[in-house]
DNA sequence: CTTGCAGTTGCAATCAATCGCAATAAGAGT
DNA sequence: ACTCTTATTGCGATTGATTGCAACTGCAAG
């Protein structure tokens, strides 16, 4: 596991401790295939050690989010998913009638991450996140178009 | 009110009925300002009557949404927010170290829109949703960019 | 090797949101 | 108006996720 160790050396380089616990964690993720839940992560973690809670698992994941080490993308299912960001980037199209997921082509948003760069100093983190709407099949079916239309009186 | 009677006439042509629980749900939303979490649609309602229960709250904002009438944002804050369509579109820049929300120009991603629905026939739901990632503060003093940065070992 | 302390963990309580099911009532038909 | 059908509601239980706090421990300094 090559890059578990470049996760933990930032942490560390961050002050932040390296325990048996983040060790597993973040070897979970970076072993896991394209993205897991923390529930999954906690479940792989545990059938090496019992001396996990669900708690860590959480606290865990929103640290390595915070430091940008993983992408966190709430995907509508119930389930936040995570994955490292060696997983390549990627694009989630969700259907909020079917629920439906297509892949979309990352480099779709890279204008728009530039441009929030540029006019908001802000550095979007598009490496793994959710699109909602509705897809092609749903939008012949439902009258509904809803998202940009105009809902004017 | 003006266009709670829109949206009500709408629940009823798709065959929905119009319960005293949707009406004041809906004027809720309605009347509120900018975007409202359902804890703060129950209280609002409760004030006005005691006959509704949390779980109408929500099972009520999931068919708006589906319908297209009402947009769902999880700005990251633990509680989804909903907004009436009549909101004009934003796109809220929420930064993952310090929670700080910027409100970004929506017209930056319209193209990323129209590409979706040219490319992959989806009609994408962009009036009113988050882009998590770092602001300008925060990346000035983290050490990690995180986000599009290549994590490679 | 020992000490000290701030960063971490486990636990239990809590919160936001969802679900199953029985009871209710909206709206169409008569 | 009355009835019937079935969508919808309320309730309670459940799930996913978070938090407060006391106990613990990684790790750097002595």
């Amino acid at each position: 596991m090559p890059h578990c160790h470049t996760l933990i050396e930032e942490l560390r380089k961050q002050g932040y401790r390296l325990t048996p616990q983040r060790e597993m964690i973040v070897q979970a993720i970076a072993h896991a295939g394209r993205h897991v839940t923390a529930e999954e992560i906690f479940e792989q973690v545990q059938t090496r050690t019992h001396a996990l809670n669900v708690a860590t698992v959480y606290r865990t994941l929103d640290l390595l989010v915070e430091l940008g080490l993983v992408s966190r993308a709430d995907l509508g299912g119930g389930k936040v998913t995570y994955a490292s960001l060696r997983h390549g980037p990627h694009c989630h199209l969700v259907c909020r009638h079917c629920g439906r997921v297509i892949e979309a082509d990352h480099h779709l948003v890279a204008p728009v991450e530039r441009q929030l760069q540029e006019r908001y100093g802000f550095a979007a983190d598009l490496h793994h996140f959710a699109i909602f709407g509705l897809c092609a099949d749903c939008q012949s079916q439902s009258h509904f178009q809803g998202g940009t239309t105009d809902a004017s009186q």
